[in-house]
DNA sequence: ACCTGAACACCGTTCAAGT
DNA sequence: ACCTGAACACCGTTCAAGT
C-alpha cells in the first residue's frame, strides 16, 4: 500500500526547493542561477525536482509572491497602535533589519521586473499588493480622524505613494548605493513624517517656529 | 584604400542594432527578446552584429543607459523657472507624455533589474543617477532659500526620495495597474507638493484656511 | 572590410529506465 | 511511488568561408 502519494513529503520537497532556490536568487538572481544548481543546492535530481515545480517560472513565481507577503506582513503586522507614522516607522525598521540579514540579497527589482514579464505572476502580486493597501489605505482615513494625519490627504493616493516610495528606496539602496540599508531606513521614515504631518496643524505648545518667538 | 573601417557606417550600424533591439525589448522584455530576433528586426545576421556590440547584456547596458539618460535630461530641461513644484508637475507630464506614446513599453523595472544584476551597468547608471539628483539637490536648495520649498527639509534626502518615488511609481504603474499613467501623473504631482509645500508656510494673503476665516 | 550561417556550448525540460 | 541522468530543444556566441 502507500498507494497515494504523501502529501506531507510533497510539502517538505516543496519547501526544500523553495528554500535552495532563495539561496541561489539571492546570490546570483533569477535569470543567473541554473536549475543545475538549484538542484544541487536541493539534492534533488532535475527529474525528481520537476515532480514538485513544473517550471523554473513557476519557482520563481512562488518566491516573488511570498517576499511580497513577507513585506505586506510586516506592514500589517506594525499597523496596531492607531499612531500612523510610528507604525509606519517600525515597520520600516523592522524591514531594513530584515533586508540587512540577506547578505547579498534584495530581491524586490527582480520581482517587479519579472512580474512585469509574467501576467500569471503580475495577477498574484497584484491580489497581494491590493489588500495590503486597502489595510494602509484605512489606516490613514482613521490616523486622519484622529489628528494625526494631514486631512488633505487622499488616504488611497497616500497609500499608492508609500508603496512607490518603498520600493523605489529598496531597490535604489541595493542598486545605485544612493544609501545604505541605514540610511534609507532614515530616507523613509522622513517620507513618512512629511507626508503625513499635518500642513496647516497648530503648532504644539512650546514649540513655536523661530520667527514666531519674537516677542 | 579604405582600409581602416568607417567610423560613419560603424555608428548607423550600431544605432540601427539599438533601434532594432529596443523594439524587441519593448514587446518582449531583455531576456524573452532572442538575439535572433533582435537580428532579423536590424537585418543583420548573427555574425555581422558580433562586430557592433560584444554580447547581448552590452545592447542592454546600452539600452538602459538611454533609458536613464532620457529620464534625467527631461529633469534636466525642466528645471528652468525657479518654481521648482512647477518644474518637476512639467517634468513628471513629459515623462508620462513619453511612457503614454511606448505602447508595451515601460522599461523602468527592467533596467533597475538588471543592473541588480550587472555590476558594470550599475555604475554606468549610478553616473548618470548622481548627476541628475545633484542638480535636482541642487534646485531643490535654491527654492528653499526663495521660500518656494519647505526649509525643514535636506535636499539630499528630498532628492532621494523624489527619485526613489519616481521610480516606484513607473514601475507599479505597469505592473500592478495600481494607476493608469494619467493617475500616476496626478499621484506624482501631489507628491512633489506635499514633500515641498512648507510646513509652517505663512499662508499666502487671501487663502486663511477655513478654521482662521471665523471673525 | 564586411558579411553569412552552420557549428558549439550551455541550460531548461522531458522521459525511458531504475528501485 | 519516487527517483536518476542521459537526451532534446533552444539560444547566445564563434568562426571558417565567402564577397
Amino acid at each position: 500500500m502507500a498507494r497515494t502519494t504523501d502529501p506531507d513529503l510533497v510539502e517538505r520537497r516543496r519547501r526544500a526547493i523553495l528554500d535552495a532556490a532563495t539561496r541561489c536568487f539571492r546570490r546570483h538572481g533569477f535569470h543567473q542561477s541554473t536549475m543545475a544548481s538549484i538542484c544541487a543546492e536541493a539534492n534533488l535530481s532535475a527529474g525528481a525536482l520537476y515532480r514538485y515545480f513544473p517550471s523554473k517560472a513557476d519557482i520563481i513565481a512562488a518566491i516573488a509572491e511570498e517576499d511580497r507577503q513577507m513585506i505586506a506582513g510586516i506592514l500589517e503586522g506594525a499597523l496596531t497602535t492607531g499612531d500612523l507614522a510610528s507604525d509606519l516607522r517600525e515597520a520600516a525598521a523592522t524591514l531594513a533589519d530584515r533586508v540587512a540579514r540577506d547578505p547579498n540579497g534584495q530581491l524586490v527589482a527582480e520581482v517587479l521586473s519579472e512580474a512585469s514579464r509574467d501576467r500569471a505572476l503580475a495577477a498574484r502580486l497584484r491580489a497581494v499588493d491590493e489588500d495590503a493597501r486597502g489595510r494602509l489605505s484605512a489606516a490613514i482615513a482613521r490616523a486622519q480622524r484622529a489628528g494625526l494625519a494631514d486631512p488633505i490627504l487622499d488616504p488611497i493616493v497616500a497609500a499608492r505613494l508609500l508603496f512607490a516610495g518603498l520600493d523605489g528606496l529598496l531597490i535604489r539602496t541595493t542598486l545605485f548605493g544612493d544609501a545604505n540599508p541605514a540610511t534609507a531606513l532614515g530616507d523613509f521614515q522622513a517620507f513618512v513624517d512629511q507626508l503625513l504631518t499635518p500642513r496647516t496643524a497648530p503648532k504644539p505648545v512650546g514649540a513655536a517656529s523661530p520667527e514666531e518667538t519674537l516677542p
